[in-house]
DNA sequence: CGCCCGATTGAGAGGGTTCAAAGCGAGTGG
DNA sequence: CCACTCGCTTTGAACCCTCTCAATCGGGCG
């Protein structure tokens, strides 16, 4: 059974059998880390790039008052610090949220890969352009969905995203975290947070128990949800086709 | 004097003449665009790398009830589009906030430096990686602060941004924007951004007349702001040192 | 002069926060 | 085996930031 990261950079290039294998050499190394617990800190400039191979971590920022805001989740398969060495240093922390496996490739073997391999160096290219558009699709949500509709369209976007990796079914998934670090997501607070699980509950848009997230009308949701997932770039028809009403056909002429 | 975006590129990596003039040579085409001008739609295949060489751009999306939202701004010396052949199509709008003069590079021109020539290639890649680490920095500011700090932070990265490229003084720069386009940036309404500026205005923090604004005290905004430079990578000192409190100094573990 | 777009101001409604307390389940030590 | 603690979830009530819906103002332009 192929490593998770493998089976996400198929989805942005088509690797032949020597390019896996070459893959799964450099990710040989890996350490186990508890939940959390920093990976990168601000400032750092780190010496592997890690590669999620199970569990959930993040990237965040603290701000003056003490609040924390996730910018983004990183599931089994995702690069935490491909480019880094290129900015210098970090921007942001990186840290995990449920007990991780991480996969710990030298920098070198990746500069390695990137040179001699084309087709490797353009599944990793592709990889950070989805994560830049996932960004933008979490601003907008940020900036205009209420918190309802936020948080639902959070659970879509992650049933796809698990479902790339092999760790969704059609309808449901695992979803080890916990109330307070979902608000840190969505920026608003827990009370909030768990308000709206159980509007999206009472809806019956989702059932979530025991950290298991099961969503019986996936179309349902994504439509409450304006979700359309063109923004996950997922060629290879694991993404339902958008709702009709949640596509902008003609977009509205900025002002 | 120099094209904007090669004043810009200098920040993030050490060009030769030869690479200056390289530059200069790809991006002699030049077109003009009207303001609220679409420069390139959702599912777009853009054929040209566009650079704004004058006014101000935008990338954003429209959600379902009409609102939009503004994801970044692209100044003068702003790639728009560089990456996303890989991604097949364009997965949002960019266009214009302002009249604009944009430099059209042809996709095989941008091909050739990147192939030929590692000093560009890595300062094409640094401008990506700032892009995204901007992005990231928009998503905090909207998740977890204020108004008046949110509009307070955006005028403090302009500042920097635009001095990169020689648009700002010291303490003061153009800002040929709407309110309306501000709110749509800062995810609130325009009646709401009004009043932040006239917040901002009371507190002496900035002046604001005829699309110019001056900031007396710049480490005074940025204090308030919660406005920590890093983010940018202006390796060069451009930036401010940041302001004391406004440095997560030892981050607090994620949870 | 009349029009239009953008800036401004007011008042009322509502989504989300804050603060506080109570449930609840799992692990731990006596 | 029970009492206790700890982290997470849940609920309530008051407060306030931001939105909505108007209406007015002001400047540039035909």
């Amino acid at each position: 059974m192929p490593t998770p990261f493998i089976l996400k950079l198929e989805h942005g290039a088509d690797l032949s059998d020597e390019d896996r294998q070459v893959l799964e050499q450099a990710a040989r190394e890996v350490r186990l880390f508890s939940p959390r617990h920093d990976l990168i800190r601000e400032g750092n400039r780190p010496e592997y790039v890690h590669v999620i191979v199970e569990g959930i971590a993040c990237r965040y920022k603290v701000v003056r008052d003490g609040g924390r805001q996730i910018m983004a989740y990183l599931l089994p398969g995702d690069f935490c610090d491909l480019h880094v060495s290129l900015l210098g240093e970090m921007d942001h922390n990186i840290g995990t949220l449920t007990a991780c496996k991480v996969a710990l490739l030298p920098r070198t073997a990746v500069e390695d890969l990137t040179t001699k391999r084309a087709t490797i160096t353009r599944a990793l290219w592709w990889a950070t352009l989805v994560d830049e558009g996932i960004l933008r699709e979490w601003l907008v949500n940020m900036g205009r969905r209420p918190a309802d509709q936020r948080l639902a369209h959070l659970l879509c976007e992650l049933l796809l995203r698990l479902r790339c990796v092999g760790l969704a079914s059609d309808t449901s998934f695992e979803l080890p975290l916990t109330q307070g670090q979902l608000a840190d997501t969505l920026g608003m607070t827990e009370v909030h947070l768990n308000r709206m699980v159980h509007q999206l509950r009472k809806a019956g848009l989702i059932t979530l128990r025991d950290h298991l997230v099961h969503i019986s009308d996936v179309e349902r949701l994504m439509a409450f949800a304006d979700f359309n997932p063109n923004y996950l770039h997922l060629n290879k028809r694991l993404g339902t086709e958008p709702h009709r009403e949640a596509v902008a056909k003609v977009p509205r002429q900025p002002d």
